[in-house]
DNA sequence: ATGCCCTAGTTAATCGATTTACTAAAGGAT
DNA sequence: ATCCTTTAGTAAATCGATTAACTAGGGCAT
């Protein structure tokens, strides 16, 4: 990391001017008025029916003009609103949650609240550690993404693809089931009977349920998924590697099978290349079915099969929840779960089985 | 979106007690004692010599039994400090600024710092209303992140891959030239001279240097890029279908070439769905070079060869270096800009140009 | 016995708003 | 002339901490 000291050429851009703050009391003096007067009117109070037009009109154009900008401290500690919420997330970078994020400020800023982002990379203490300095700083309420709930929920919090219930928790969370149904189903329909899977990692919220669902699903279809075409993914690393690592494993066992249900549509990219360095031909030899639908996923060669999850949405009816509890309007009926569908999106990554295969 | 009610079953993981919180005021009656003697003790202040040993465990005792949680807004706005500061991106699931903000957390939250983020979307009046209402929130500074200054910096400011010199603006950037050179020395050393490049999208704010320096570099080389080879980005989707239309119509011009320079791996991706539509192989018949090195990259099909860029690095510096500037550290010297440097990765999206192709 | 210092705290001001309760002056009704 | 109302504001309490300035009482030296 180099360094190089300013050459003073400023290119000014469109700016617009902004001193150094100032106090309600300051500009109160300033104009010979109360503070109170100047509170009162600058808030719309109906109270400031009784203040002279002309007085007004004074306080708003002293207010432009000094730049006054009301400190949100002073009036979070008097009116003991922080429009501020918390974001719990495992990591930023890991795609998924900076999805769901993106659904969730785009509700909070219509209502003008703001969040503080908090990861714990699935640490034990910061899972434990963070609600509370959260809470410290006076949020009003929580948004966790996929991440457990290891604190007694002294505030509002909603869990996105949370599965424990939890009083005072509303989780937001894919119709799982159905999810299976349709991967599960789309495989099954294309011929496959030996299908392997990648199980999320262990701290993953939806390893269980999806586990479980697709066992279901396929039991419903008369296969039994053998536990030896079934591998956990291993480390919290953002990147495809995790599933490579994962279906390289797999492939060493021996095994054979014609289509792989992965966790996710990142671990199914790793997967396709640990298949094709193999020399297996994706979706020819091996049917890849992934799990998201990320944004890559539809350029990916070949392009991804995947079950949809509408991260966006299940962003912005968390926040929607959480602001609706907050404005107090949910009294009482507190839904516990939210469900939304997934939709199957079929490309090229999955086909019907062939018969030279296996 | 449907809605289940709760079946009242609990299944109560391992929780922390957490009450309703009470005031340093309520805490001292509690112990009869003064709420400036349990400031000093909680505080550690030197001031609290005088007070007696028994007197400081009563307090703290007291402080954990009835969990006691100094309300925030409080004491930032007595001793006028937040350890807040404010993050600008232009979206929040655009991979590149998840990276940043990845490098960002892991400094601040070092310090005890938490951030509020704002997205801006692009959007003129948000890249001036935003800031204000951060400074509103007293953020003690800001973090922007691929994001053009439209205000007056009242607070520090660091800005990431920021170009434009502005007083109390600390730019953190790639050493694009080296970039450059890296990128047009390796297609030119394989034999390319025939090169497009996807010029970044108006607003990004590496658009501008990006392409001089490749300019730049080639012009040295003795190579001069056609006009009639380049297309800019259009739309600010983080999607690849943006790289995907942009090379599409590049193809629609007819004009030959041997490698394709892309604005970042994303618009790769998207190149390549492209030229593969048209029957070009990568890299056999056109080599396409990729830019920042996102964990997808890696694994596309083929292996994308880009200038890694070190986002990480480059949010971890700018939080460690605004920290620095809010210690008072900095008096004075405060660097404008600050550079880290861009390494290649050879993978398989680039090869020697072949002599059956054009 | 007087002054001084030390111990163990307390009182009150402050940060910057909001909000309840109040008041001085003017105008109108009786 | 007196009372009431309205107008146009102001004074003071409050939110929950921190902190500068102070004090009551005991011990010690001279």
């Amino acid at each position: 990391m180099s360094r190089q000291p300013s050459d003073k050429k400023k290119k000014k851009a469109t700016v617009q001017k902004d001193g150094d703050p100032i106090s309600l009391k300051a500009l109160a003096e300033h104009l010979g008025l109360s503070p109170t007067t100047l509170s009162l009117v600058l808030n719309e109070s109906p109270k400031a029916s009784s203040i002279r037009a002309d007085t007004k009109k004074r306080i708003f154009k002293a207010a432009r003009e000094m730049n006054y900008r009301p400190n949100y401290l002073a009036r979070s500690l008097r009116v003991q609103k922080t429009n501020t919420i918390g974001v719990l997330v495992p990591e930023l970078s890991d795609g998924y949650s900076a999805m769901v994020l993106n659904g969730v400020e785009a509700e909070l800023s219509k209502a003008e609240y703001f969040y503080l982002t908090a990861s714990h990379l699935h640490r034990e203490d910061l899972l434990e550690k963070l609600p509370r300095v959260l809470a410290e700083r006076q949020v009003e309420g929580i948004i966790a993404v996929d991440t457990p709930i290891r604190f007694e929920p002294s505030l509002p919090v909603v869990n996105v693809s949370g599965h424990d219930e939890i009083d005072g928790v509303t989780n937001v969370v894919l119709n799982h089931q159905h999810a299976a149904e349709l991967g599960i189903g789309h495989l099954y329909n294309l011929g496959h009977r030996k299908i392997a899977a990648l199980k999320g990692q262990e701290f993953s919220s939806d390893t269980i349920v999806r586990w479980e669902t697709i066992l279901e699903a396929s039991r419903k279809r008369g296969i039994e998924i053998d536990a030896k075409l079934v591998v956990q993914l291993q480390g919290d690393s953002p990147s495809p590697e995790v599933g490579y690592s994962a279906t390289k494993s797999l492939l060493a066992a021996g095994e054979k099978f014609t289509a792989l249900f992965a966790f996710n549509d990142i671990s199914a990219i790793g997967a396709i290349r640990a298949l094709e360095e193999m020399g297996l031909r994706v979706p020819i030899d091996v049917s890849v079915l992934g799990f998201d639908d990320i944004y890559a996923a539809a350029f990916h060669n070949p392009a991804l099969t995947t079950i949809r999850q509408p991260l966006f949405e299940m962003g912005s009816i968390a926040a929607k929840t959480l602001l609706n509890r907050l404005s107090g309007e949910a009294n009482g009926d507190i839904a516990s779960i939210l469900s939304v569908e997934p939709t199957i999106i079929v490309r090229q990554s999955t086909a019907r089985v062939s018969n030279n295969g296996n």
